[in-house]
DNA sequence: CCTTGACTTGGAGTCGACTCCAAGTGATAG
DNA sequence: CTATCACTTGGAGTCGACTCCAAGTCAAGG
């Protein structure tokens, strides 16, 4: 699979790729004969795991450690696994945060659409004005 | 209160206090004779609000477009509840997919640890080997 | 054979959001 | 009176994560 096509399928802009590969995120990518990229199914799912991981929020640095981790083998499934469990905490810390501004966000837009309809009823029943 | 209290106690560098009023995030806070701020209540409440959609990560534009809406007065109301309840749905399309990557970091976990268990299993019981 | 178009590389530029810095002011303590 | 300290300003620098660019290579079509 070449680098358009993964970029197209997975809405991963090709420079995007590139960067990802150099900075160590994506093992590097195998050549065809004149130096092009072949994605295979190792990296496609490299590449979803990068993509997946990154809407979240989680930092290229800590990735890119977890890959090379990945890379090493056997070994370093434990300091894998805390690298995850770390994240993971992280991930639901801020997904409190965001459910607290969520949470404000719906009161919010409440109390609006409580003014526009208190609003409205006065052009409508204009006589009810002044009624507490 | 004083900047510095300010900073304190809603754990926001002075730095940042002063970009956020200078981009006009935080509409200008008074001075006192000697033109050291002294936020107000409202100055406050705004701080709050500020560092709580902040850290659900809502843009900084976005948040100065909103307190420019609301220095402009009741006109605005119907302006401002669009954008909340744009920001809401942006908030609530990333929470779901962080929902997504906390599910697989889950798994991802729990992967580890099983093979973890095992390692171990191995270890203690090392006659029980090749069984399925 | 020449052009087109998708790819390659290394390096520079951009963007959002801070963060730091230098130079200056003013109140208080010694 | 001077030193300290918290503050002021405008502007420059940093950081993470891309994003863009110039110059070059190669395969295929006309």
């Amino acid at each position: 699979m070449k680098i358009a096509e993964v970029s197209q399928q997975y809405k991963i802009s090709t420079d995007t790729l590139r960067y990802y590969e150099r900075v160590g995120l994506i093992p590097t990518v195998n050549r065809n004969g004149s130096g092009i990229r072949d994605y295979n199914e190792l990296d496609i799912r490299r590449v979803e795991f990068i993509k997946c991981m990154r809407s979240a929020g989680l930092p290229i640095e800590v990735l890119i450690d977890y890959v090379a981790l990945v890379q090493q083998g056997d070994e370093t499934t434990n300091a894998r696994k805390d690298i995850l469990k770390e994240q993971r905490e992280l991930l639901l810390t801020r997904m409190q945060e965001m459910q607290k501004t969520l949470d404000i966000l719906d009161h919010k837009i409440e109390v609006y659409e409580n003014a526009v309809l208190k609003k409205e009823k006065r052009i409508v029943q204009p006589e009810k004005m002044g009624a507490k």
